[in-house]
DNA sequence: TTAAAATTTAAACAGTGTTTAATTCTTGTG
DNA sequence: CACAAGAATTAAACACTGTTTAAATTTTAA
C-alpha cells in the first residue's frame, strides 16, 4: 500500500523517501523499455535502483503497484491528448488524434508498446481513473459522430453510439496490433486512419464519403 | 519434446502412454475450463491426472507444449468452421460464420474464453499451423469481398485487400472482447455482425447498403 | 527367465513475488 | 548535546512456480 504521507513535514527522511520512489519508479520505466514488461522483477529493480527489495515494497508496493503507477501515469498522458484533438473540426478530430498518439508514442516506443501489453494483460486499464479508461475514451468518438451528423457530414442513419464504439475499436485493435509487433508505429498510423474512415463512410453523405475515400485511396496508395 | 514415435508396434506399453496423455491433454483441457488458463500449473495437472511431474513433461511436454497442443486442436476445429461458411452466398457467409463461431463457443464457453486468451498471451497463435491464423483466416473476408464485388454489391472502391482484413479485424477485436468478458456471447454474435455489416457498407452500392442498413438497424434495437 | 531398454518416480534445482525479524538510521525530546 | 522512541531499511527466509536429475520400477524381447 505504499507510504501514506510523503511529505506532509518535509524533513530529510520524507525527501529521501520521495526521492528513492522517484528512482524506483524511473528504473523500472526504464527497465520496461529496455527489455519489456516481463523482465520487470523484483530483484532486478532492487539492484538498478541501488536498494533492496522490501524496500520498494515500503515506497511502492508490489509488482502490481508498480505496474499501476506506471499505466496510471500513461493513461493521464493519453487523455491529455484526446482532449487536445477534441477542440478540432469533427473530420481532422479523428486524424488529429491519431497522429497526436503515434506521435506521442514514438517519443519511447519500445515503453509504450510494453506498457499497453502489461496495462491489457493485467486489466489495469479497466480499473485505473474509474470506470475505466475504454468507457471513457469512446465517449469522445461518440460526441465527434454526432457533431458529425449536425454538420451535414454523416447521415444519422447509424446512432452515433452505435458508430463511434465502432471507431473507437478500429484505433484499439491497430493500437494492440501494434503494441504486439504485427506492424511499426507507421502502419499503426495508417491502420487506425484507414479504420475510421471506413467506419465513417458507412454512414457518410455523398460528398463526405468521397473525401474519405480519397483519404483511403492516399493512404493505402503511399 | 514430448514421445517420438507413439505406437508404432502397439506394444501395451505404448498404448498406455497413449492413454496418458490423452488422460493430461483431457484434464488440461478440464483444468482451464474450470479455473482458466492461469490455473494450468503442471503439479496440479499432475495431481489430477493421477500422474507426477516429470510423466507429464515425458508424454506431453512443459507448459508450453501442452497449451500449443490445446490451442492446437482449437485451430483445427476455428479452420472448420470457417471452411464452412466458405460455400455460402457471400452475403450471408459472414453471418454464417459469426454465428457458427458463437455456437461453437456455446458448447464450453469458459474453455473457449481461456484458450484464446492464452493464445493471444502465449503467441501461440502466430506460431500454429504455419505462418500463423490470422494470415490465414484473412483470406477469406478478402475473397468475400471480391466476390461481392463481382456480384454487384460493393463498388469495389475499396480494394478488397483492404476491406478483408478490416472486416477480419472486427470478428478478431469482438472476439477479444468477449474472450476478456466485456461481453457474453451474445453481445459477440452482435458486435462482430455490426462491425461487419458496417465495414462492407463503406463500400457498398446503395440497394446493398440499404439492406445492411435495415440488419444493423435490427441488431442494435433488439 | 532374465538382462536391456524405456518409463515413471521422488527429490532437488532455479527463479519468481512476497513477508518477517533484526538492524540501522532519523527524529524530537530531556 | 545525548538518547530513547519510532520509522525505514536490510538480510534472510518463505511459498510457489516451471523444470531437470538420478534412482527405482516396469515392460520388452531374447
Amino acid at each position: 500500500m505504499a507510504v501514506e504521507t510523503l511529505s506532509s513535514h518535509e524533513t530529510t527522511r520524507s525527501k529521501n523517501m520521495a526521492k528513492r520512489r522517484e528512482t524506483i519508479l524511473r528504473e523500472a520505466h526504464a527497465l520496461i523499455a529496455d527489455e519489456g514488461f516481463e523482465a520487470l522483477k523484483i530483484r532486478d529493480l532492487a539492484a538498478r535502483a541501488g536498494l533492496t527489495v522490501p524496500t520498494i515494497y515500503n515506497l511502492v508496493g508490489g509488482k502490481n503497484e508498480i505496474l499501476a503507477v506506471i499505466i496510471e501515469e500513461m493513461v493521464v498522458q493519453l487523455r491529455a491528448i484526446q482532449n487536445e484533438a477534441k477542440i478540432d473540426p469533427v473530420e481532422k478530430s479523428f486524424a488529429k488524434l491519431i497522429n497526436d498518439l503515434a506521435d506521442h508514442f514514438a517519443t519511447n516506443e519500445a515503453f509504450f508498446r510494453a506498457a499497453f501489453i502489461a496495462g491489457d494483460r493485467s486489466g489495469l486499464f479497466e480499473q485505473s481513473s474509474g470506470e475505466g479508461i475504454f468507457a471513457h475514451f469512446v465517449q469522445q468518438p461518440i460526441e465527434a459522430c454526432s457533431r458529425a451528423v449536425e454538420a451535414g457530414l454523416l447521415r444519422g442513419q447509424i446512432a452515433p453510439e452505435v458508430l463511434g464504439p465502432q471507431i473507437y475499436g478500429c484505433y484499439r485493435l491497430a493500437r494492440q496490433d501494434w503494441a504486439n509487433g504485427y506492424f511499426d508505429l507507421d502502419g499503426f498510423r495508417k491502420q487506425a486512419l484507414i479504420g475510421v474512415f471506413l467506419c465513417l463512410a458507412s454512414d457518410a453523405k455523398p460528398a463526405f464519403r468521397e473525401r474519405l475515400m480519397s483519404k483511403v485511396a492516399s493512404l493505402t496508395s503511399g
